[in-house]
DNA sequence: AAATCAAGTTTCAATAAGTGAAATACATGG
DNA sequence: CCATGTATTTCACTTATTGAAACTTGATTT
């Protein structure tokens, strides 16, 4: 990691993501925050200004860019496994009326959401795409680092966040013997929702999807577009999603 | 704009885009497009990598790394246009049935989809968010450029791609007199489904809606029923079109 | 197997390019 | 009007970037 590198670049880049961690930052706040002089940091941003990174608000303030905006857009269309597990995604929700995620480890040892399906209750976990999430601590986190229960999956119930309870399972790639968990498929209920029994009940979906993300036929288990699609839970109105949640 | 800025970080960024465009490059491609020895570009791209903007495939290429995704999320989910547009957007999929999208200036003279909403029907326009598409011969380029005929919406049949045609309004922020156009809401549709009155139907719709995303009440009510523009050249239905699409 | 070629990677001296402290300009408000 | 905080410019210092060339690796051809 410390290898070679470009410093300027680097600041630079630590300036952007600065800028869109805040939405919207002042000069000496972005230098502050990037750990850097006032005139540098005035360059670096001026040289993402010009090439679209980032652009001025009326009160001056540095805000992400369109080509940020752009580009993530693009990297997403090209993440093959978004598409892939689209469709699991839509029935976990369509069985189940809570939220599902696909995420992803991080460069920086946490996870991203790749992708998301709202749940279909009105109480309903909310987040989006790009959030990251530490791995202590978290059942995604526990799956990305090769914890696997026999069951399949794992289930956190309030853990990260009080009040509610992930229930999360891995894509893997595996030739042969030596499987690599590439990415993760969770579930995310209010913990009020969700009994042990149902919890068993969704995990074992959750299991069954994340296989079929990738190479589908061989791996775990039953086919689960075909098993018993008992419950479909539309309830429907879905106002409008709960705000922040932190951490 | 030429002014000050880093060269070193100028030329990263360009690598990244080159990156984020073509989904996968090779040192040397990348090194080309970039327009960089390859030792520059080799530099450049560990930087990049060991801060998570590029990650490299099993073959050795170059992609969009996870950062460029999250920050790209973060950067839309700031954009309060997205979802002040939002309801609009889903207005006017439920009305035409066509596929509707909120699109702004991008930095380098073209236009980027911010947002949209697929259309309903089996046959529809099909695009996506961070997408760039030019001013010169769309609609959304002639409302960008304050283009604006007294019905309050332009359209235009097989401008840009064959067999669309694409009906466009402003989203204009005025206080008093001096009004300026900060964004375009549009639907586009197959060109065989709309014939002139409907397009004025929803022009009409169009320009309603977009006067609705910012500050609400007063607004362009467009009222008469004539078309804001006529054809352009259509040339034989027999083929298909499959021009640049992804999908 | 040897030769050929292309892509990736490392090295290193030359110097172009980036740095930050301090000076200056520009606000704001007490 | 002065105090205060922020934005911007300047400039001497020198560090960090550069690219040609050398070397490695791996695939393809002779």
């Amino acid at each position: 990691m410390a290898e070679s590198s470009t410093r300027t670049v680097e600041r630079a880049l630590v300036l952007l993501g600065a800028v869109c961690d805040a939405g919207s930052l002042s000069l000496t706040d972005a230098a502050r925050r990037a750990d850097l002089s006032a005139s540098t940091a005035l360059r670096l941003l001026r040289t993402l200004e010009g090439t679209g990174f980032v652009r001025r608000d009326t009160e001056g303030g540095y805000r992400p860019g369109l080509r940020v905006v752009q580009l993530g857009a693009q990297a997403l269309g090209h993440e093959s496994l978004v598409s892939l597990a689209g469709p699991a995604l839509d029935r976990l929700v369509e069985l189940t009326g809570e939220s599902a995620y696909l995420s992803v480890r991080s460069h920086d040892g946490a996870a991203v959401y790749l992708a998301m399906r709202e749940g279909t209750h009105s109480v309903r976990h909310a987040s989006w795409v790009g959030r990251s999430i530490p791995l202590e601590g978290t059942a995604v986190g526990a799956v990305l680092e090769g914890e696997l229960p026999a069951e399949g999956f794992v289930a956190v119930r309030n853990g990260l966040q009080a009040d509610v309870t992930a229930i999360a399972a891995p894509v893997t790639v595996g030739h042969g013997g030596s499987t690599r968990v590439v990415a993760v498929i969770s579930v995310i209920a209010p913990s009020y929702r969700v009994t042990p029994e149902l919890v068993a009940t969704i995990g074992r979906r959750v299991g069954a999807e994340a296989s079929t993300v990738l190479g589908g036929g061989s791996g775990t288990s039953a086919d689960p577009a075909t098993t018993g699609r008992t419950d479909k839970e539309y309830t429907g109105t879905g106002g409008t999603a709960a705000k922040e949640d932190i951490a």
